[in-house]
DNA sequence: CCAAAAGTGTTTCACGTACACCCATGC
DNA sequence: GCATGGGTGTACGTGAAACACTTTTGG
């Protein structure tokens, strides 16, 4: 018990709803706690900020120590303070998302929690604390943002299909699109950089891949573009 | 020094955003330090989070003491907690803005404040700490809010004329809107009540009155209905 | 009667939406 | 040659944007 303070002070921990994509839909990363409270029911990661790092960089650290994670696209949703929300004490914590490419990722289990999963956002468990409510936050915030920045690219591979592209938005918006007028659309804003590449290993016509081109991106938006869908 | 703990705990402040506006614009209220540091510095008005307070109690507690302000509209912006905020120790705030009718509001200075003044949004001195950013993150939140979800209203009085309601969308957008089709777009949404009252003490044709009706519109919400300007 | 701002409609254009068929490829 | 998904164009309707004059009121 080294540290000391005038005035009693909560405690400060960052948790982060990660989301990852496959063929079966959106994915929510999930630990189980290995200590109480809540021992044994699923959680979100998070934990305590140090203090000599800053928030985003808490929110890193403790994504890798628990799932072996890195390099994740993360963004601050959220700071809860609600009194009762942790058991043991005042606990105020900074919430996170991540997008991450679930192609490229491999996904371990470390430290304080004993196992990390991968749940399907229409079969979630009830989870510890108050992270329902957070990843239900989380949920609306990427339905919301993914329609007006192109963040939907960080759950796709480097390379993708306009096929992909629109199962993607419509995996996340939960409705379907137009196939013409979504690649209309999407090609017509010009951030997508068609390659000499198709896919591979399909049992009928390859589809052309495409990568976003986050350069012109930028030089457009500068310019008053406005990405939408 | 009476809490003791068995890791070192960053602070928790709140800090907040106070806009208001009037015929001249819109308007920041800010304090001026009356202790280091920064003493003699503008800053905007916030203060450290009690262990038993929520944190939107906190910032609604801050902004009473050092401004007077009760009953405003308020919203969490984001929480920042780089290292060297602060030259004393860690602090990690959680920033507001707050959005007020300055026609009905009186401020006044308190506690560790010497004084609180509106300044004019393209007049402002520099600030202590960061709060030159947030006051500038708290500023894109509010001309981003504005245009798709009625946030507007809490800057203007109850009882409102149409060339008030653009003039508040012009000056925050800052950019110039046609009145025939604000008016169009405004009135055609259904949400604003139209009174059986005009303006008073006008050297010309008084305008009628309208107010905000909120129960209004969040029946048409619930409907798909969406606010955008 | 003059100044000042309130109030009001129509036309045009861009964009979103709906919709169906042929093509390329692998097996 | 057949099954599977890739790739393409047009017509229609809705809503945003541009635009100017008459009315009301107070002084």
């Amino acid at each position: 018990m080294a540290y000391k303070y005038e005035f009693a002070r909560p405690a400060l921990t960052v948790d982060c709803v990660v989301f990852g994509l496959d063929d079966e839909g959106l994915k929510v990363l999930l630990i189980e706690r290995a200590l109480e409270p809540f021992r044994g029911r699923w959680a979100i990661p998070g934990g305590f900020v140090r203090v000599d790092e800053s928030l985003d960089d808490a929110a890193l650290r403790e994504l890798q120590e628990e799932t072996g994670l890195k390099k994740v696209f993360l963004e601050q949703l959220c700071t809860v303070g609600t009194l009762d929300r942790d058991p043991r004490e005042r606990v105020v914590t900074v919430a996170y998302y991540a997008l991450v490419r679930l192609s490229n990722h491999r996904v371990q289990a470390a430290t304080d929690a004993r196992e990390a999963l991968w749940f399907a956002m229409d079969d979630l468990p009830t989870l510890a604390f108050d992270h329902d409510q957070i990843l239900e936050s989380a949920y609306e915030r990427l339905q919301a943002k993914v329609r007006y920045q192109p963040i939907g690219f960080e759950l796709l591979p480097n390379k993708f299909t306009l096929r992909q592209l629109q199962s993607m938005y419509e995996i996340i918006l939960d409705r379907e699109l137009d196939k013409r007028n979504f690649r209309k659309k999407i090609l017509g804003m010009g951030v997508l950089t068609e390659l000499d590449e198709v896919e591979a290993d399909v049992a009928h016509r390859a589809a052309r891949l495409y990568r976003f081109n986050k350069a012109e991106y930028r030089r457009l938006t500068k310019q008053g573009f406005n990405f939408e869908i």
